[in-house]
DNA sequence: AGCTTGATTGCCT
DNA sequence: GGCAATCAAGCTA
């Protein structure tokens, strides 16, 4: 089943745990959700904790739809926005779909490591600003719900320096394409 | 208009 | 484990 605005239209953290197990596709490239993490306007560590600017929009737009921006000056994160100022970041996927697409795009590296971190992703699935605020339930995008119960174990966000202590990173258990082991 | 920083990655030792 | 790459948002002035 397609994953829609209902199923977003709720709080980042417990959407989160829910997209483990689902199958995201862009232009028919992708795979299963393995990490995520989610982020809400309350959280120091969340680019929308200040509230809404031009960079940030998308985070206080409808839910379901995408939010992409560039950190570091050089990597593309994909986040999915849920209800207004919250947002979960795609972290890491296992490659199923167009596989040979994601190695044209990332090049010759092992197929754990073609989406393991969130700049990884967007290189091998395509993304960049051009889909910044696209809805997800329709082209490019495909994202249809897991279809069995999924072994989620939570730990600490990566990458952060405030609000370190928020567990609100989501892996899927014991898989091999996780951006890092879960700490 | 100039300065700092970052939800990262890959190459170096 | 350390660090450079590279750029735009968000500050300060």
């Amino acid at each position: 089943m397609t994953l829609g605005p209902t199923f977003f239209d709720r709080p980042a953290e417990a959407v989160a745990p829910e997209l483990i197990g689902a199958t995201l596709l862009v232009d028919r490239v992708g795979g299963v959700l393995v990490e995520v993490e989610a982020y809400d306007q309350a959280d120091p560590a969340s680019h929308s904790f200040k509230g809404p600017t031009p960079r940030n929009a998308a985070m206080f737009g409808p839910p379901g739809h995408a939010y992409v921006y560039k950190i570091y000056g050089i990597h593309w994160c994909l986040n999915f926005v849920c209800q207004p100022g919250s947002a979960v970041l795609i972290r890491a996927l296992e490659p199923l779909h167009g596989i040979d697409h994601m190695h044209r795009r990332r090049g010759s590296v092992a197929e754990r490591q073609l989406c393991s971190g969130p700049g990884k992703l967007c290189q091998a699935l395509g993304i960049d600003s051009r889909q910044n605020a696209l809805p997800l339930d329709a082209a490019p995008f495909s994202l249809t719900q897991a279809d069995a119960v999924q072994d989620v174990a939570t730990g600490p966000r990566i990458g952060i320096t405030k609000g370190v202590d928020t567990a609100w990173r989501f892996v899927r258990r014991g898989s091999p394409f996780l951006s890092r082991p879960l700490a």
